[in-house]
DNA sequence: ATGTATAATGTAAACGTTTACATTGTACAT
DNA sequence: ATGTACAATGTAAACGTTTACATTATACAT
């Protein structure tokens, strides 16, 4: 058996009040029992059984963390993110990626309810208007990383989708002289992908020039299908804007397929500057969002909100992008 | 506040004993008792407080998982493997990349010894001996990936390192003809690095082959300087096998730089798969574990040992490699 | 001296559940 | 009818901590 704070109690001759209260820094206790107790504590190897504190303070220092399959790439960056705020503020990050057997409404659900964590961060790109139910009913904070702007009620942190292809497509039409260009976006649903649709769009419509815009859907495989429309069609661009690296490394493959060079006959760009795209040949030029520091505002969000430190009745923070220019084009 | 067991025990006019007895499903209560409590409980909404029943219980339905910083190309496919088993088994995942400012020495006495788990898993690949004594002592149960083997007393998970080296070496010699090879090894306490140079070595001693061994540390640069090392001085190999795919890259770029061919100047090989590996061009052949797969068995090694489901002392388990054999030999 | 405020510590209830043990009721063998 | 076995349910302690409230000791003002 662990030491109790029983032990720690009679061992110090003092009750087991005194013995908590220095375990929770409560200043009402004299600076020498204070001291003499943690020494104790320590000569003992004594930690506080948490089940036992969560349940007396009816309280967890649990925080669900939700990513769905998909991003797959930002997978460890989030988590990183996280797990370094809330280690340090005190708590655990509980991992769930959406699992096959069960729909992430049911996932929601019972993280929501059950009393297991104290605060929930959600990432759902392609968010589902029926778990904004789920959400409400919820007895904990939720912290939404890159849902549709559409439920104002929670806090939310979003990336610079829209200023980061706005960005990279005033780049490719003021420094590299590009006047045809041409889109590849992601799902219609995703949240993501519009946005940078729209920042690519503007963009154009700003300067005035050429464009064209298609449908893909963030795979690899879309991306080549894509590139090839493009490139075979009449009005082929000079410039290929992709929605997502793995499309353009599929807009790659074909173009390679094709006998084609990047950047002389055809240049490309993407968006995410996923680990591969500093190794490609030509690097990859592409957009880079710092994915750390989302999972890292999420978390604070999350304590801040937990600790109720925040007033606004929602809060949205938005993670800054950055141009990555390589050689593709 | 949310409904107790005492509640729906008042409507039932039954004892809480009973209540908790249809709740986890003991089979002694009365087929009629147990539908109409079944059915109140409904009725009230009733969800078990799981603070107060693992307090209760003495235990979680939580599992830690500890990952150090290094390994990041396999984070998140172990995350994966590990939650996917849990979650179907009703565990979930408390992940923690070994933090800055605690040890991992501290981390894990916290961890083994606050209640809060009911198990571990704990992927250390340069383990060191004194983290021993923590295990040891630890209340729950502790299984291992990857680590130094002498700790017999733990359930372990381990790559099929050797074996894999040995196997890709023999078909650079067998089937692809090489007559002079060499390897650039991970760093000296590394317990991967150290076997791959084994199963290197011991491929080409059977075949009676020329070789040569270099010393790296598994990072990029280690993998160009040793690369340049080996090409300039005399008797320069044929191909090297790198011993993992991120030194495979370094070797890339110094063999670009010095206008040289892959494959037909230089062949190139590495180990680990990691994503990248498929987009360099040519693409690199490689050694693929499967690490999803050690995350699952390590979750699966795990809960039998919770719940005494294994009779032997410790269990090794052994995850099968791979060649992926590709463009760069 | 007496009262009052305050600091330090103790006492004991409370949190919601599980579970060992006790009790009651019922069926059946004798 | 009596004893035995077992099924169904109840009783109450236990889990380790926090915390409201109670107590005691101490300092200081009057």
């Amino acid at each position: 058996m662990a030491t109790t704070i029983k032990e720690v109690a009679l061992k110090a001759k003092v009750s087991i009040a005194t013995v908590s209260r220095v375990l929770n820094n409560d200043p009402r206790v004299a600076k020498e029992t204070y001291k003499r107790i943690l020494h104790i504590a320590n000569q003992l190897n004594y930690k506080p059984n948490i089940l036992a504190r969560n349940f007396a303070k009816k309280k967890t220092n649990l925080i669900g963390l939700i990513l769905p399959e998909i991003i797959d790439e930002f997978f460890t960056e989030i988590i990183k993110g996280v797990d370094e705020v809330l280690y340090q503020k005190g708590y655990y990050t509980i991992v769930a990626s959406s699992h096959k057997y069960e729909s992430l409404h049911d996932e929601l659900m019972t993280f929501t309810n059950n009393g297991l964590i104290s605060g929930l961060i959600l990432l759902a790109p392609e968010f589902q208007p029926r778990l904004a139910g789920v959400l409400i009913k919820s007895s904990i904070p939720v912290v939404l990383i890159n849902s549709d702007p559409v439920l104002k009620k929670f806090d939310r942190i979003s990336l610079d989708n829209y200023e980061g292809a706005f960005k990279m497509t005033e780049h490719l039409i003021t420094k590299k002289k590009y006047k045809k260009l041409a889109h590849i976006t992601g799902p219609k649903a995703n949240n993501d992908s519009e946005l940078r649709r729209k920042g690519f769009v503007d963009a154009c419509r700003k300067h005035r020039v050429k464009y064209s815009v298609v449908s893909g859907n963030f795979s690899k495989e879309s991306g080549y299908a894509n590139c090839k429309k493009l490139l075979t069609g009449k009005n082929a661009p000079k410039v290929i804007f992709a929605g997502n690296d793995m499309m353009a490394i599929g807009c790659y493959d074909y173009i390679r397929k094709a006998g084609l060079k990047i950047p002389e006959d055809i240049g490309v760009v993407g968006f995410d500057d996923i680990f591969v795209s500093q190794y490609l040949s030509p690097s990859l030029t592409t957009v880079r969002i710092n994915i750390e520091d989302i999972g890292k505002q999420a978390a604070d969000t999350l304590i801040q909100r937990i600790n109720q430190e925040i007033d606004a009745s929602s809060v949205t923070y938005k993670a800054a992008s950055e141009l990555i220019i390589r050689e593709s084009c």
